[in-house]
DNA sequence: GTTATCTTTTAACCGCTATTAGAAGATTGT
DNA sequence: ACAATCTTCTAATAGCGGTTAAAAGATAAC
């Protein structure tokens, strides 16, 4: 029981910093020990996203942040945890960006309209912004029941989100009728989460695909009538 | 180079028995030896898209074949090669599911009705006939070089179909207009893909998340007066 | 029923990787 | 400069899992 030295924060799991504004340059008035550990976080999470689960060496990670595997044990005790924190990251790291999208509309978007800001969100996250939500969609069927456990309290509240947009639109009428929202709903998120499978920046822009899946989704589960 | 003692078929690499038709009972003519064979190489599949790529031991593949297992190495010479066999074989059997489906739709078929053909089919490999679709679904991103770059090759001969799927809805004027088919594409197959990431029988019947996919992608890509 | 072949098993071997121990390097305050 | 602490490294340990070797069980031919 190695407990006699506490490294910088070593609470439960989960430790996030707050929603990044738009640009880069992350960590300003950090400790040297701060950084570390953020790069070894994001490494782990690129590394995650690459090899798998089972994939991920310790070994990698620390070379993706230019450190050797054992500094990881002053951070986290165990490969496990490391994972852990990475997944838990990306998984509540996705639902504040996208939470935070949908508050920033004002007050009576129409459904569609809501859900379309959240499918900007969303892809952007995945595509851009964090090697977390990549890592984590990645491998959470392949997560060991103690990780997903934990993570899956996360992922929840995520999905909430995504059943409250189709309750609004079904509420509203903008649903078209016939439409099953339970299955409509992980359909179409299906058509967010793949796209970290294929879209490469070579391929195509983020703004093209961003606007593509929204003008399917729109025509997909849109009421005749409701369009913008 | 223990090339001595031969297995009974080991050329190359990919081996496939026919199209199965449509209920179970595979295997009747076969040797003891062919059946075992057939045996552990689904239990790959199986084991492979539980655990990943890295994750699948050769135990847990004889385990899941009631087997021991070095007895694995008599019908395969690596555990690569055997994954090998297994991504090269889901991508065929899918590809050549829906190439069935397709070419038993009658002549002048609209090209709207024969993507609603390659919904049904890919998804329904996908999520009941075989575990090897999924296997390669799960892992395609995480395998190794020298896997995929023989995978890819049938990959995208399943993917050319597709193509051609959409460059025939384009060419009768059935896809709307203003939507990339080359973003539209990949995008459309997520939700397909993804759907074996959440669907369960008890959640919902295959039928439903059919219907529901055709429905949503009907009505997402089709031009204003094209609905059957 | 005996022999040759096919199939599977048990018992090592070996490399790889998480983890630990303990020794350096930094860093900071005085 | 010096000491205390924080951070990272190098060098071992230990167990797991792919692979091999060789023996034992089937199977079929004669």
């Amino acid at each position: 029981m190695p407990a006699l030295k506490g490294p910088p924060g070593s609470s439960g799991a989960a430790r996030h910093s707050g929603s990044s504004g738009s640009s880069g340059a992350s960590g300003e008035g950090q400790t040297k020990s701060e950084r570390t550990r953020e790069r070894l976080l994001h490494a782990a999470a690129v590394t995650l996203s690459r090899l798998g689960y089972a994939g991920m060496r310790l070994v990698d990670v620390g070379e993706e942040a230019g450190v050797q595997a054992p500094a990881i044990y002053y951070y986290w005790p165990s490969r496990e945890q490391l994972i852990e924190e990475v997944v838990t990251v990306g998984t509540v790291r996705l639902r504040e960006y996208v939470a935070a999208a949908l508050a920033a509309a004002p007050p009576g978007t129409p459904a569609l309209d809501r859900l379309d800001i959240a499918i900007d969100a969303h892809l952007r996250q995945l595509m851009s912004e964090s090697a977390f939500a990549h890592a984590v969609i990645r491998n959470i069927s392949q997560l060991p029941a103690a990780i997903r456990s934990r993570q899956i309290v996360e992922e929840r509240k995520y999905a909430e989100i995504w059943r409250g947009l189709f309750a609004e639109a079904v509420a509203s009428g903008e649903l078209r009728s016939g439409l099953d929202p339970d299955l409509a709903q992980p359909l179409i998120i299906g058509i967010l989460n793949w796209a970290a499978e294929w879209w490469s920046p070579k391929r195509s822009s983020i703004d093209a695909v961003v606007a593509t899946a929204q003008s399917i989704v729109r025509h997909g589960v849109a009421a005749p009538g409701s369009f913008s």
